[in-house]
DNA sequence: ACGGTTCGTGTAACCGATTCCACAAAACCG
DNA sequence: CGGTTTTGTGGAATCGGTTACACGAACCGT
């Protein structure tokens, strides 16, 4: 009678039948494999000076081999860097946030940087909240378009306390930290040049009220450029919020006003979209009846009939100029506050233009 | 002589001097001051049972003291839990993705998960160099729009491997992951009866290409409704990508082609969007000349002139559905991949209106 | 040939939590 | 009232890396 003997390894054996399926590798792993120790591993993917040839070879061997990713917990732990950078906005479907997005998430690419967004769809308090869950680490920095040009102060001091943040867009009144956003002086310096050139001598303002950075820049910006500009005047500026629905109130508010201006300069892009729509609903024809200009410069601009004139904003170079001022934040930089005020490009479309009688 | 001599503390005095204002409290700092273990005051945190009422007290009103956070990456690394999801769209620009990446922001926010949003620009390598990135650690569950039909399938099987996957709008042929989008058949025919009312006889499929779920999706529903409906033809489909530069060349393609269908029938509301504005600039008019349909439902679509017939996708109601399925499959289920498809509703606007005569 | 650098490496502490395990005190039970 | 279960707690290992420090070997100039 035969029997068959196990060998003796069996019982070491099993364990190592089991791991190639079961535990993801780990760096001692890839240690042991390559013959040296976790910290020369380490230090290769560190790239650290002061590795040898042969060393830094067998380590991405046996890393290759066992398909090892390092893990980015543990290495944040360690270096409390994360590799991350938090990005608030007031609200992620407008699309001039979205085109804002979208650029940042571009020039973080190229940085090798995480974008964790949050949206506090304009309630301050969910701003607050998001800040302080932003800010107790997870992110190497912040990115924000704070909601209110006063009342965001206190949650924006207290996350700029445990990490740096850059103002995109809109900024707060004395908070101590760099901000990028457009030059709206220049941007309506462009607007009522051009209206000018078109002959027009009535014009309104129709823009976001007070309570944001862009809403109070650019109706003062509107103010002083219409002082130095005496062949042109203005009635009261019709405020309200950054939206669709407002621009169309304010078109039934210049409607029902009695006489109505020769252009309606609009603060964003999104109010002007509203504007239009309401006035066709009425019965008026742009640029027939009244001009028409927004500001920022989204895509659909060039869709509506007719096609919105507006002030581009340079997405990129915003994106890119606010991404470095991070990085350098990031990396220590500790200089006073930075602003920096971006020259936005006129793009005069059909909206503004009188056709020829 | 007087020589001073320095307390003996001195020394160690110096750090604790230091203390208060450098480094932010750890869990021992809290413990120290609570006058419990570490272990103790961590129950208190992950609210595990089998804490004494007094010890929760102390730990808590410590930690309110000290001001305390946990700190998420320690969490994450010993738990393997983030509390982050991943969502990787092929454009975060496009009003469509938008939406949908704001409708998922308000569910995960409910949840507590944070966002971790990624841009794959429509770029296959990109899409696959992000799953990767998303896929080793870092985040809970992958919330994935795939850019492509097929070619997506590997990155996307690696990644379903590492972590949960569930699949948004668009989805890979045979990938075993679940999917969240909409009824293209239920909206096609929701177009196509609505057009049947209005008289119509030739319509034109104006769609993206094979590369996506949806543009396969929506070409075979149109076809599959047509054939039922043997009071409608329609020529050759145009097929290009969901884009304006797409729909604009497809209403060239159509006035080109002589006899012009009554109505164009759009895959995309930014494919109707451009078809819009180029039959405009072609001189013809919506819908006296043709009648035009969209489809998603952005709103957008409100805005155009005439206002633009489409397909309401329940943005919310996919979010809300997409992650309820990946919290599900974080929470360990592994039945088999559910596919659910949420039927739209039509929304009937002047594009599509017969003028009467 | 010899003290002083430089280089490459390993050992072990550390980042800041969670959790297994052991253990004492308290509660329960017949 | 002794024995068993329950409850609350702390010590220490652990998650998976990084890095200060120590140390031997190689290299340097004189």
């Amino acid at each position: 009678m035969i029997v068959y003997e196990m060998p003796k390894e069996s019982d070491t054996a099993l364990p190592d039948l089991m791991e190639p399926i079961s535990r993801k590798p780990r760096l001692r792993d890839v240690a042991a494999a390559a013959g040296v120790s976790v910290a020369t591993a380490s230090r290769v993917f560190s790239n650290s000076p002061n590795v040898s040839p042969a060393a830094v070879g067998a380590v991405l061997a046996a890393s290759e081999r066992l398909n090892y990713r390092l893990d980015p917990i543990a290495r944040a732990l360690r270096t409390q860097v994360t590799g991350t950078v938090g990005m608030l906005v007031p609200d992620i479907s407008n699309p001039f946030f979205a085109e804002l997005i979208e650029a940042v998430a571009r020039v973080l690419e190229r940085a090798n940087l995480d974008l964790l967004l949050a949206d506090s769809r304009g309630s301050l308090e969910r701003e607050a909240r998001w800040l302080v869950t932003l800010g107790e680490r997870k992110v190497d920095g912040l990115l924000v378009v704070p909601s209110h040009h006063h009342q965001s102060l206190e949650p924006l001091r207290r996350a700029s306390a445990a990490v740096p943040v850059v103002q995109l867009d809109r900024q707060v009144d004395d908070l101590p930290a760099d901000f990028v956003g457009v030059d709206n002086i220049a941007g309506l310096r462009m607007v009522l040049d051009h209206l000018l050139d078109q002959g027009v001598r009535r014009v309104a303002m129709i823009s976001g009220v007070f309570t944001t950075s862009t809403g109070r820049g650019r109706l003062a910006a509107f103010r002083t450029m219409l002082e130095q500009r005496p062949a042109l005047e203005a009635g009261e500026p019709l405020l309200g919020d950054f939206s669709v629905a407002f621009g169309r109130s304010a078109a039934r508010a210049l409607v029902a006003g009695g006489q109505l201006p020769e252009a309606a300069v609009c603060g964003s892009d999104i109010i002007a979209l509203g504007v239009m729509a309401e006035l066709r609903t009425l019965g008026l024809h742009v640029p027939r009846d009244v001009l028409v200009t927004g500001f920022d410069g989204i895509p659909m601009t060039e869709l509506t009939d007719p096609p919105l004139t507006t002030v581009r904003q340079p997405f990129a170079g915003i994106a890119a100029e606010a991404a470095r001022l991070l990085q350098l934040r990031i990396g220590g930089d500790d200089g006073p506050p930075q602003r920096s005020e971006i020259v936005p490009e006129l793009v005069a479309r059909a909206s503004s233009h009188r056709e020829s009688p």
